[in-house]
DNA sequence: GGCAGAATCCCTATTTGTAAGGATTGACCG
DNA sequence: CGGTCAATCCTTACAAATAGGGATTCTGCC
């Protein structure tokens, strides 16, 4: 009865890119109408000209400063569901403002359940939790995840030691996790730092 | 000239297994010769008796306490060369034992590339670097990237606080890591951890 | 206008971790 | 048997983080 929906990949990965066609035209339902590796200059524009249903994207191709609103910045420029595709064991956290996501190691049965849910509830945002950090919040946490000392956060934003002090209790309080190991990880996590800047 | 080689893919990802199925496909010279979504019951007996070149593997089918040595378990049931896939960004240190890795985010050149590399030097076993952590090392790292407390591991050990501190001083040493956000992301690298471990 | 939250700054006391030394024991190896 | 190395334990001195208070300023919102 239902037409083909149309899928733009946005993902890196050619190896995926191919294995998600396979499954799509194994499966019928979904087709994959573009497969694009990157999103740089002009593509808001291609974005915006694109008759497509949903994007499925791998938010490791956004830097660190751009994927806390990287969500936002695709809905800015299309109306399809947007799907985050995991391609790691890593959980959800980092993936909330995404109305779905999905992993490459999930079957393709729940693959393709997936994006129906998201092609089902393209319109509200959940939203959640109570406790979100703020900006500055954030900031100071990928200064801990890296390992600064507080003197050198303090020095690094030009704010007092205190200051940073305070920060740090809570960003402990709202997140639960008092250890510099936990934060690090909750920063991993929510993409706030990248185990590249360790190396 | 050269017949087509024989690989078989140890990955649990259907998308990933797909993936380098059609990329395979399109680039000859490599087919596939079977594929394990996991290793289990009996894979030693399959895996003997397979008649293959080279074992594409996601060493995440494995625990963390079987991944030490999933190289030299596989190498003890095939002499088909060994290589490691790789799903996340995550860098080499944890693969170091394998022939050759390989990324999702390889280009198909790259990764055909790299099988016949690990075809090549399917002997010579690199070992390196200097300082490899003790057992024990790794054992205190662990805890201490979980965020444990000295006086915490040393009651887990039943060690003295003072042997915790001098086992972090040669943990600090060797790896040249000075912080636990550092120390957090080298363990996770090198599969110690996992963020599994955080939730 | 008042109220809530974020961001800033400060203090004291206490707990943890780090630095830099030294020392002993036991196992394995040539 | 002597050497090396891992693992253990210890001291002193110092650096850094945490706990638990309090306070000011500014902004946005009802």
């Amino acid at each position: 009865m239902s037409k083909t929906r149309k899928v733009l990949l946005i993902v890196p990965s050619i190896v995926v890119a191919k294995g998600l066609e396979s499954i799509f035209s194994d499966l019928g339902e979904f087709e994959i109408a573009g497969i694009l590796p990157e999103i740089g200059r002009g593509a808001e524009g291609r974005l915006r000209n694109m008759d497509i249903d949903i994007v499925i994207i791998d938010p490791s191709i956004f830097s660190y400063a751009e994927r806390a609103n990287a969500r936002n910045w695709l809905s800015d420029n299309t109306d399809a569901a947007i799907v985050a595709l995991q391609t790691s064991l890593a959980e959800e956290e980092s993936l909330k403002q995404y109305d779905q996501t999905l992993s490459i190691y999930d079957e393709p049965t729940t693959i393709i359940r997936r994006l129906r849910a998201a092609l089902e509830d393209r319109q509200d945002s959940p939203k959640g939790e109570g406790e979100e950090l703020s900006a500055r919040e954030k900031e100071i946490l990928v200064s801990v995840a890296k390992g600064m000392l507080n003197k050198e956060i303090a020095d690094q934003f030009n704010i007092s030691i205190y200051t940073v002090i305070t920060h740090r209790k809570n960003i402990t309080r709202k997140t639960g996790i008092k250890t510099v190991a936990g934060l690090t990880v909750y920063a991993l996590l929510n993409n706030l730092i990248d185990v590249a800047d360790f190396e």
